[in-house]
DNA sequence: GCCAACGTTGGC
DNA sequence: GCCAACGTTGGC
């Protein structure tokens, strides 16, 4: 089983958000970085665990926990001229874009700001804290993951 | 709202 | 293939 780290900005879809989803299930759409995309689908699983991310708010910094509920399919929003992540290189037989449902666990207890997690030694290998950080998903290693939520 | 960092686009 | 221009992310 592997570790990841996804970010979502609270205002457009946040821990409470997904927590009240039938099934507390949604899928993760409008990923359009290929880096982010290549892990997502090539490397995520059912069952994997995931660090809910609150990105663009007052507070980043870790929220809660999901699980991977269903591995890579094609992110159909890339199809649809009115969506706002429309991207019309993405065919249907050919899709460039791709999505994984995602479901709560439970959240945190507290949120773990990012300003918390950049003063720790132990989080300096981890892509989040990088000065100039955009990766919107990102592994974490089962150590790191330990160490994050024994911080909780 | 500002702006640094980064990714993408497109002219050449 | 280079690189300037532009758009986006996301912390602050």
């Amino acid at each position: 089983m592997k570790y990841w780290l996804m970010k979502s900005e609270p205002g457009e879809f946040g821990i409470d958000d997904l927590e009240n989803r039938p099934n507390q299930t949604e899928h993760w759409d409008g990923v359009r970085n290929y880096q982010a995309r290549n892990m997502l689908r090539d490397d995520m699983e059912v069952g994997d665990l995931v660090l809910f991310y609150h990105s663009n708010c007052e507070t980043p910094g870790i929220v809660g926990i999901a699980r991977i509920a269903r591995s890579a399919y094609p992110d159909h929003t890339a199809f649809d001229p009115n969506d706002k992540h429309f991207d019309p290189s993405s065919k249907q037989d050919s899709p460039r874009w791709f999505m994984v449902d995602v479901q709560f666990v439970r959240k945190l207890k507290r949120t773990i700001a990012l300003a918390e997690l950049k003063d720790k030694l132990e989080l300096q290998g981890l892509a989040l804290v990088r000065k100039g950080n955009r990766l919107s998903i990102m592994p974490v290693g089962k150590e790191m993951w330990d160490y994050i939520l024994g911080l909780e």
